[in-house]
Formats: C-alpha cells, sequence, structure tokens
DNA sequence: CTGTTAGCGCGTTCAA
DNA sequence: TTGAACGCGCTAACAG
C-alpha cells in the first residue's frame, strides 16, 4: 500500500509538500508538481479516503438508506435525490437494509461515514432514528412522520390520495364501489382509507358493504387473492380502488382469468403509479405519487441543514389522478 | 461531536478501555464496561468509522459501481450480489456514474473507501480499471472483457445467446427471418449477432437480407423505430430476433399500431428477460441473462480474492430461452 | 483487568 | 516555497 509518504520520499521533497501537489495547490513550484505527479504515478499511488475524511470532518456525500436497493418503486426518487445532491456538488451512496443485514445501514447511519442520510426502509426503527440523529447530522425519513430534532420527513399526502381515488370513481358515475385496501397495521394505508371513505361519506354513498371491502398485503399475489375474493361475492361491484398498484396488478389477473373485462364490466383505480401501470394491459388508472419530487426535496432538506438553514420539519407532497385504461366513461 | 475521548473522560477510564468496552470485548470487567456504556450513551456517543477504518485497513464492505443506481436492468444483479455478500458478512454500498457524477465513483475506485469493487458502467474507462485495480483490491467489471492483474469479469455468452434465438425460431419453422439489432459499436451486440447468423449459416439459411436488418439503438424508442422501418419493406419476414428486450418492447408496440398481430402475423424474440417482458402484451420470447448468477458470481470472485484465493479471472455465464407468447407454432 | 504508548495516512499549521 | 510537528478518532501491543 504506497501512502502519501512513499511519494514524497521518492520525489524527494517533504510529505506536506507532496500533499500539496497532489492537492492542486499553486503555492508549490511547477517543476516539484511535476517531480511529485510522476512520483505519485510510478508507485500507483491512491489516496486514501479514509484518512482524508477523517481530517476534512466530511465527506460531500449523503447516505441513502432503502429497504431493498433493487426495488423498482424506488427508482424515481432516487433520480431525484441523486439530481439535487449533484447540482450541489454532493454525491450519493446507498445501501439496503434488506435480509436481516442491518450491519451495513447503521454503519452508514451510526458511524458517520456520510454528511447526512436519507432513510426510506422501516427496518430503521425510530429510536434507532432518534439515536443517530445529530447536529450536523440531518436525517430525512420518507416512510413516516416522525418528529426530533434534526430530522425531517418528507411523505406524500395519503389521504389526499384516498379521496382523489374515490372522486375519481363517483365522476364516472360509479354507484357500486369497492376497495382492497393494505395491511391494517400500515400507516399509510389507514389514510388512504380515511380520505377514501371521507369522500364517499362527502358524496352521500353509504360506507362500503363488507363484502366488497377486502385486505390485502401490499403485494401482487395479495391483490389477486383479493380479486379472487371479491369475485366470489354474489354480485360485483362496479368501481374499485385498490390501495397500491403492486396489488391493482394482481387484481387485474385475476380478473383477466375470470373472464371478467376490465374497464367494460369492472373499473380499477390503482395507488403509487409505479412503472409497470402503464404497460400493462388494460393500463392502470391510479393516484401517483410524485416520486422525483419527494426525493428531490429530501436531498434539499439535507443540504440546507448541513449549510445552516432551518427548513420545515415536514413536507407534505400532493398526489395526482393518472388516467389510463383501467377506468372511464360507463358501459 | 463526541469522541471515545469524552466517554473515557466520564467514565474515569482510559481510552484504551472505553474502547474494549464498546467493541464487547471480554477483556473488560462487567462494571467498568457498563459504566463506559452507560457514559457513551448519555452524551450520545457514536464511534466514528473513518478512523476505524484508517485503524482497520479494512472496512468489510464492498462498492458497486453501476451506470444508473434506479435503472430495472440491474435489479436482479444487484440481488445476486448482495445476497452472496451477506452470506459471507460484507456489506454493500452502490453509487452510479450518471450525469457525467464520475466524483463519488471515483473516490469508491481510487480511495480506498471499500475493500473491493464491482463496476458495471461503461463510464467507467479501461484506463481507470487498470489504475486502480491493485494488489489487495479486487476489481470485477461485469459489462466486459479486460484482462488486467487483480481485475476479474463476469460476461454472459452473448454469442451462445445469439446462435440460441436463431436456432429458437428455426425450430419453429421460421424461414424469413429479420433481425433489428443493436448499435454498431457495441461488443455485446456484435457477439450476439455473430451467434446468431452462424447458427442461420449452420442451417443452410442465406444471411439476412438487407431489407430485413435494422439497426437500432438499444432503446425502446429505437425499436419501435426500426421495427415501422422493417414495415415500410415490400415483404415481412416471419420471425424477428431483436437483440435487446427494451427496443423488442418498442418493437411490438409499432406492430400494434400497425395492426400485425403477433404471435400470429409476426413473431419476435428479444434478449435480456427485463421485468417487463414477462407483464407485456403479449409476454415476450426472450434469451435470458443469468442476471441473478452474474452478481453473485462477481461477489464470490470478490470474497475469494480477499481470502486468498486466485479464482479465474474470466467467467462466461451460459443464456437461456424464455418461450413466452411472442413466438409460438407457426399459424 | 486496566492504563500507557504508538501509530494508521492524511491535511494543516507555523516556522524556516 | 518548503519541511517539521501536530492532530483527527480509534485500536493494538505492551506494560503494569
Amino acid at each position: 500500500m504506497t501512502t502519501i509518504k512513499d511519494v514524497a520520499k521518492r520525489a524527494g521533497v517533504a510529505v506536506s509538500t507532496a500533499s500539496l501537489a497532489i492537492n492542486q495547490s499553486d503555492r508549490v513550484s511547477k517543476e516539484t508538481a511535476e517531480k511529485v505527479l510522476r512520483a505519485a504515478a510510478e508507485l500507483q499511488y491512491q489516496k486514501n479516503g479514509w484518512a482524508r475524511d477523517l481530517k476534512m470532518k466530511k465527506t460531500m456525500m449523503i447516505g441513502l438508506v432503502l429497504h431493498d436497493l433493487s426495488g423498482s418503486f424506488y427508482a424515481p426518487i432516487i433520480k431525484g435525490i441523486e439530481q439535487t445532491l449533484h447540482s450541489y456538488g454532493y454525491g450519493l451512496i446507498a445501501c439496503s437494509t434488506i435480509g436481516e443485514n442491518l450491519g451495513t445501514a447503521e454503519r452508514f447511519l451510526r458511524e458517520r461515514r456520510v454528511d447526512g442520510v436519507v432513510v426510506f426502509s422501516s427496518d430503521i426503527k425510530d429510536e434507532v432514528l432518534s439515536e443517530i440523529s445529530r447536529e450536523k447530522f440531518p436525517v430525512v425519513v420518507l416512510d413516516r412522520e416522525f418528529s426530533h430534532p434534526n430530522l425531517y420527513s418528507v411523505v406524500v399526502n395519503n389521504d389526499q390520495g384516498g379521496y382523489q381515488a374515490a372522486e375519481h370513481l363517483i365522476k364516472l358515475g360509479h354507484k357500486a364501489i369497492g376497495y382492497i385496501s393494505g395491511p391494517s397495521n400500515n400507516r399509510d394505508s389507514e389514510l388512504r382509507t380515511i380520505g377514501f371513505t371521507k369522500c364517499l361519506t362527502e358524496h352521500g354513498y353509504p360506507s362500503i358493504p363488507f363484502a366488497w371491502h377486502i385486505k390485502g398485503d401490499y403485494s401482487q399475489n395479495g391483490g389477486y387473492q383479493a380479486a379472487k375474493l371479491l369475485l366470489q361475492q354474489k354480485t360485483l361491484p362496479t368501481g374499485v380502488f385498490v390501495s397500491n398498484d403492486q396489488m391493482a396488478i394482481g387484481a387485474l389477473e385475476a380478473f383477466s382469468e375470470a373472464g371478467i373485462q376490465v374497464p367494460e364490466t369492472i373499473q380499477i383505480i390503482g395507488f403509487d403509479d409505479i412503472e409497470l401501470s402503464r404497460y400493462i394491459r388494460p393500463s392502470l388508472t391510479t393516484i401517483k405519487q410524485p416520486k422525483f419530487e419527494i426525493g428531490a426535496t429530501a436531498a434539499h432538506l439535507i443540504i440546507q441543514h448541513i449549510q445552516g438553514d432551518e427548513p420545515n420539519k415536514h413536507t407534505v407532497l400532493p398526489t395526482e389522478v393518472i388516467q389510463r385504461e383501467s377506468t372511464g366513461p360507463l358501459y
């Protein structure tokens, strides 16, 4: 392992001179600089980032902790974070918490390897968050609202989204409305439900009949199973709100297998606007989460905090209806 | 910023004792340990990873450099790397090279922040690779074959894949075969072409007529355009090999717009087996790249090298035909 | 079992 | 412009 010491020795200068030369300082003569650089090249010198960070007390890197690095849901969020960070000269490094592997993630969080961190993984518990968020180490969470000094949160307006879903179905003229909801211990799902039922109530609709309200687990298969269950009921609703796209895709599959036409016989609106929703047939009408903006906002919050600002601790982003083939005028 | 020093002072012990206590050594009495831990908690002490790494000379983390962190193509590869790494107690941190942002990536590569690195981004030039791959710092590349000490490569057998694509079409009885190839300066594309034409020749087929061989750019829109061009020819082939799924999906769209039935009128086989291929209608027959295995192999190579082994420098993984709806018995 | 000492590799004084 | 000395936070070796 060749260090800056070796380089200095080979170039016949002091370590500090070598350091200056390598860091492009103009406080060193051209010839010396060249000598040093040549020595560095000959020795295949690579600087040691750890030592540098240790001295500098900053890394110009922000960490991103995801549940699953390879989840396609995250893609636009990552893009949003990355672009924003780059424009401020910061880099992004990411890791996941999947597979009980809290090791890497917690090292990110606890061991100050980065200048700040964005967390989007329910594997990281609230208590851990409050332990790690400290002065000069901003943390942004994307999947919950949680108050703590130096901790920020960015969430989407699930309540509003649920409301919009109901509104969309109502405007299309649906009278018989069903609901495939998320897991009952899930906060997002709960909020979507609240907004959804609120809208229905406001428009004078009765509450969803028990037979038309199925609980799913947010997975594609869960949606498939839920739809199967729905199909066993005596009568079918004409419009169904499925509280995430993953499940909606599963439901679509179940309907297709049962020979039920979408949107002719039954119409579906999802939630999230994942990439697949645009490609499946029929394409899926859905409530879009502004994922890119979520990421961009998170990154901005981090940067602002680092720069000494005190931005709002809590950001709520709006949702939006994306109309596609799975809903439309009634037949 | 509270350091281990502060903790030691507060607990009334030496720094080294504090260090031992914090690192769960049994060389320290229970009471002392407790005292130290309590002090650490009170001061909200978080250890500094940089300093630790600096001392330890290893991080137990492997870096992954991707062109685009949010690319869905990479998902299974990431999974393969991650799972393997975890089973050896290593963690994974990833960054991208998108947006001219070589900064972060090169810091990964050059500044020894990780114990090894997997590179899957053509943004990292060959020369950079040879500069950084040094003893005790294994590098695995996934998108090219490149020989250098301490550098490993894992690639898929593109040649074989091309061959299988041709074979598949031939077995189905296609006589009129077309080809939408990738960019001509692309090595993968070139190899796929070689295998493809080799198989055709071996089976006594003439070379693809000029009118039926269109060049695309590996993008979805590129495939769309290429298919449009194909549609303008006097006669149409009955089977087309499109050298990646992205383009195949674009082509499918073009055919659909033109009212041409797949697989009834024309049949398509792609390459890659990206996630979408399973979901679009008609679903896409394709040559599967064993992405999970690519990742797992890469991770294994890194670990083996770290452990002092000398695994094969060059691994070629087999491809496989995945039969779906876009090809089938001829009508 | 605990404290002392000596680095790890780098960047930054401060004199020279 | 250069070089010696120091410190970053932590751990390992060695005494006590």
